[in-house]
Formats: structure tokens, sequence, C-alpha cells
DNA sequence: CGGATTTGACCAAA
DNA sequence: TTTGGTCAAATCCG
């Protein structure tokens, strides 16, 4: 599982790297001629303390997994540790690591981004995140309103692929949905090939999925269509480094998209890693690093589009070396 | 016919 | 025991 670890450690990186380049555009809009744009300044500052408080969150992460972990011989506790609950599904498959870890699923990261849906002729947009997701069950929660419906990667089976989210319609307001995302992506970015699916929301705030309809991503936290990333947003690539690419990708989202028929608002993005924090790194702390983000503005920035996945993905040229 | 979704059942954590 | 998460058979769909 050294690519496990791997993963925190690139996250921690790309995080910085991101806050590091978005910090350099702002600097250039700064000293550029042209007048810069206040609600655009805003949100580069916003990306800016995004990318430093997960940073942040990987510290402390990794803080607490040492502190808990003496021997590396025990169970992996990476936050993108292989979910080890029994799957009679994929019993075997995963032989290397069904080892009966009932705790293992707490270890995979949790965050939360809330979507807003543009409502247009009565029927909700599409909701696609870039990501080829499989819907595998949908509960009724006993204190929410809708159903909460569950995904999975498309390419679990085949690529072994652990990544899953769960979509919930916000009570408060409709056209928004809670979108919790657990655990990265393993595959190949290019492994998800668009059209992926498309969820729709029917009245009772469940979800459908179809497989046409393609739209501009709102997210990126899945297994990302790598072509049709560059297709939609050319934009801001940096050199032929996948791993900067990538950055630029999600990072070029919101300019390209202004005529989208739909729209992202980031209202917060809760960082959890579940079980880990518990001592070194508390609830009230997590909670404090996450209040930055939580102070996101109603501008459609896709200041979380970064994907945490693309840095679990295998970067031969990656120029850090740790 | 193969892949995706639906949905009741099952399981484990709280 | 309750409840959320997942399984898997049935069903749907292109």
């Amino acid at each position: 599982m050294e690519s496990d670890r791997n993963w925190e450690q690139n996250a921690l990186i790309s995080e910085l790297i991101q806050g590091l380049e978005v910090a350099r555009k702002l600097k250039e809009d700064l000293s550029s001629a042209s007048s810069v744009d206040a609600r655009d300044s805003h949100s580069l500052l916003q990306r800016i303390l995004s990318s430093y408080d997960k940073a942040l969150l990987f510290l402390r992460w990794n803080e607490s997994v040492s502190m808990q972990q003496p021997t590396k011989t025990s169970s992996p506790q990476s936050p993108l540790s292989i979910d080890k609950t029994p799957l009679r599904e994929d019993a075997e498959e995963d032989h290397q690591e069904l080892k009966h870890n009932s705790k293992k699923r707490k270890m995979m990261p949790k965050w939360t981004e809330h979507i807003r849906v543009k409502i247009e002729n009565g029927v909700e947009g599409p909701l696609e995140d870039g990501y080829s997701w499989r819907k595998y069950g949908q509960k009724d929660i006993l204190s929410a309103k809708y159903p909460r419906s569950y995904y999975r990667c498309t390419f679990r089976k085949t690529k072994g692929c652990f990544a899953t989210k769960q979509v919930q319609r916000s009570e408060e307001d409709h056209t928004i949905f809670d979108i919790t995302y657990r655990g990265s992506h393993t595959c190949k970015r290019n492994d998800a090939v668009l059209p992926p699916k498309s969820p729709d929301y029917t009245q009772d705030g469940s979800l459908t999925v179809k497989t046409d309809n393609i739209t501009a991503p709102s997210a990126s936290f899945g297994c990302m269509a790598q072509d049709n990333y560059h297709d939609l947003f050319p934009s801001l690539v940096l050199e032929n480094d996948p791993f900067f690419s990538t950055l630029s990708q999600t990072s070029s989202l919101s300019a390209n998209t202004p005529e989208s028929n739909y729209f992202v608002s980031p209202t917060f993005l809760e960082h959890e890693f579940d079980g880990v924090c518990n001592k070194p790194c508390p609830d009230s702390e997590l909670a404090r690093l996450v209040s930055a983000d939580t102070s996101i503005t109603s501008s459609p920035i896709f200041d979380f589009n970064f994907s945490l996945d693309a840095v679990g993905i295998d970067y031969p040229n990656f120029p850090f070396n740790i």
C-alpha cells in the first residue's frame, strides 16, 4: 500500500501547488494593466485559502496516523485505503484486501459538496461531475425528507476503484444537492469515458441516471474523463505534465462555462477523515480549518474542483521527490 | 443481450 | 434495537 501513502503526500503537495498556482495567477492579475474584477480576485483568494486548508488537513491527518500507527505492519490507515468492508460481490477480486477490517470504511476520506442545480422548465438540469458512477442503492433517511442515493465508481470491478458518493437533496433548498464523496478513484482518469451518467432528479428527490446529454462537469471528485475536460476547458493547460494539466483543467471550469445550463455553488466543503481525527485532530479543530472554506462566496467558481483523485494517479514525471 | 437501475433484504455500527 | 450502507435479484433499457 505504498501507493496509498504516496497519495497522501501527493495530495498534500498538489494542494500546495494549486495554492501556489492560484496565488501566482492572482499576482499576475493584480499586476496586469487591465482592471481586475474584484469578484475574480476574491475567488482566487478563496481558492488559495481552500488549498492551504486542505493541505493542513492532510498534514494533521498524517500526524494522527503516525500517532495511531506506530508500526507499518498494522492496518493501513490511509485516507485512501481500499474499503475492506466485507463485500460478497468482490470477494474474489479483492482477495488481498478483504481481511475483515470493519473500520476500514471509516478511514476513507469524505468530503461534501453542495451542488446547486438550476431549474429550467420545471425540470432540473443534469448533475454531472465528469466521472462515471453507477447507482447501487437508495435509502430513505430518517431525518431527511428526501431519499439518499448511493453511487460507486463504474470501474469498481474492472479497475478496483472504490470511490463512492452519496447524493441527497437538500431540504432547505430543493435546488441544492448534498454530495458526499468517499474514497478516491484509483482508476486512471481516461478509464472513464464520456458520456458518463447524467443524473436527473425526480420529483421525490430521488435520482435517476441517463447516459446521454453531455454537459460540463460540475465537480471533479471521481473518475475524470480527461479528454472531454480538454475539449470543454482547453485553456490554462500547463506544459504537458498531466498533473498540472489536471490542476489547470479544474481551475478553468468556471471561466469557460458561463452558459452552462446549471451551475455549481460550492457553498461549503467539509473535509472529514473519519476516525482519524478523534484525538489529535478534534472536530472542533476540523471545523475551524474548514471554516475558511465554508465562507465561500456565491460566485460560481469551481473552487473545489481540484481533484484529489488526480494525485492518486501515477505521475512518473512528478517534479517533486518526497 | 449486456449493462444500468430499482428495491427489498441483509449486515454492521451506534 | 435502530438506522445507514450495501448487496443482489429483478427489472429496465438501448
